[in-house]
RNA sequence: GUGGCCGUAGCUCAAUCGGUUAGAGCACCAGGUUGUGGUCCUGGGGGUUGGGGGUUCAAGUCCCCUCGGCCACCCCA
């Protein structure tokens, strides 16, 4: 028996599960800050939902989607990111639900490609919607949320690019004035674009070919060919950009992957990452895609981050720590001598009534083994209970960071304990 | 999916020309320790040398296949 996960997938045993687990509440902590709700769709759906929401053209639908037939034959894919499905619930349950709808996830997606660091077949990802409001303001909204969790999630460089693809007004002209030019400088496109460009122009623009960069460069820009509304939205999403204080860099070729996207495309990069996944996350908007898969016309917005590269830039000194700190108990109960098991069972069970995380073992094991199974444990106390605390009606709590300790009854101990605690993270 | 590089304990590495029972440090576990953890001492568990096949008296070492990882491309998270 293979004892390997398959191909591109990992097992987050500890201490990784925990450090993932951490960002899974520093996301939801964010979230909620922000007015955000928690949504969970399907692992799998319709294959058609894909299809018509990533667009035919698109590499996902190509060659990256995990599709199998059911025992009934239908066609099924794993959900290759998370907004379709969003969207798709929302359009099916719409009434009653609050306008607009605010949501965000932290689920697993799945790609077919060849793997590398910080590029998985099954990675998981932070996502944030706001499905029902077409105004700048969510533009603006959403990517401060995103902004907000990886300045505190990642360090080093980040840099926010943003752009305007336009919508069905302006980009049609567009679209065939940029045909136009890459037809005239077709000789010097890169061999993959030189015969498939007019399915989809725009992905030149972000070629990272020195040649096609430089037929890019010389290429109309979309921002400049915007329709008046679009440009003024567009305009009043760098505006409110300022206005929280968030620095970006404007990328006119900053088009996305998928079809759907109007208006608003944005993405973050790190400078520390390789070069082909230096993408951290990314977003926009996308008024059109409720009406592609049979809805009526629904503005969004929203973002995806991928946690497995947020993973790769966390701070080295998260990653050198033994554990993350959501997973260390506030205290482990130790006994001394052979007949405190039950003793030890009932403080743990007192500790945990006052809202505590404690451990202890599962033996009458010698004082020593149990204090280093305490300090192995990532506990800040030891609570120790002998034949004196015994007969006493108390309990010993000793801080591990620096061995201070007192003697008292239980709730004085789980006092003293809790009341530590706050300087943990949020 | 295309091209390249690489696979020896959990990690970092060693093993002479193809030669006997594949070693070390760190990590992990236990004991020292029925009144105190981290340091220290002693001991222990861990390997189908990624897997399979071939050559050979003999393979971690040479050959083939395969699986996996990494890098570039594609593209993105």
């Amino acid at each position: 028996m293979d004892l390997q996960p398959p191909r591109g997938t990992v097992d987050l045993l500890p201490p990784e599960g925990g450090r993932m687990w951490a960002l899974y509440q520093r996301a939801a902590t964010w979230a909620h800050r922000f007015g955000y709700r928690y949504a969970e769709t399907p692992a799998f759906e319709h294959t058609e939902l894909f299809r018509r929401s990533s667009g035919e053209s698109s590499d996902v639908v190509r060659k990256e989607m995990y599709t199998f037939e059911d025992r009934a034959e239908r066609s099924l894919t794993l959900r290759p990111e998370a907004t379709a499905a969003i969207v798709r619930a929302y359009l099916q349950r719409r009434h009653g639900l609050p306008v607009p709808l605010k949501v965000f996830t932290v689920e697993p997606m799945w790609r077919y490609g060849r793997p590398q660091s910080g590029r998985l077949r099954e990675f998981r990802q932070f996502d944030a919607e706001i499905v029902g409001e077409g105004g700048p303001g969510a533009d603006v909204e959403v990517v401060a949320l995103g902004e907000a969790f990886l300045r505190e999630a990642i360090d080093g460089p980040l840099e926010l690019q943003i752009n305007s693809i336009g919508d069905e007004q302006c980009r049609p002209a567009y679209r065939a004035e940029l045909i136009e030019c890459l037809r005239a400088n077709r000789e010097r496109l890169r061999d993959e674009h030189r015969d498939h460009f007019e399915d989809n122009p725009l992905r030149v623009l972000d070629c990272k070919d020195d040649a096609c960069r430089a037929v890019a460069a010389e290429a109309p820009k979309i921002v400049d060919r915007l329709c008046e509304p679009c440009a003024t939205h567009f305009s009043e999403v760098r505006q409110g950009l300022g206005a929280e204080g968030i620095e970006y860099v404007l990328v006119p070729t900053l088009v996305r992957g998928l079809d759907y996207y109007t208006r608003t495309t944005f993405e973050w990069v790190s400078g520390r990452l390789a070069r082909g996944q230096d993408s951290v996350g990314g977003g926009g908007r996308y008024d059109g895609l409720a009406e592609v898969i049979g809805g009526p016309a629904t503005p969004a917005v929203g973002f995806a981050i991928g946690l497995e590269r947020v993973r790769l830039l966390a701070p080295e000194t998260a990653e050198a720590a033994p554990m993350a700190d959501v997973e260390r108990p506030d205290a482990f109960v130790v006994g001394i001598g052979e007949g405190t098991l039950a003793t030890t069972a009932a403080v743990a069970r007192t500790l945990r009534a006052a809202g505590l995380g404690v451990d202890r073992s599962f033996e009458a094991r010698p004082l020593g083994a149990q204090m280093r199974a305490a300090d192995r444990s990532g506990a800040r106390f030891a609570v120790i209970i002998g034949e004196r605390e015994a007969a006493a009606g108390t309990v010993t709590w000793r801080r591990l960071s620096d061995g201070e300790q007192h003697e008292g009854p239980v709730e004085a101990a789980a006092a003293a304990i809790g009341a530590g605690r706050e300087e943990g993270p949020a």
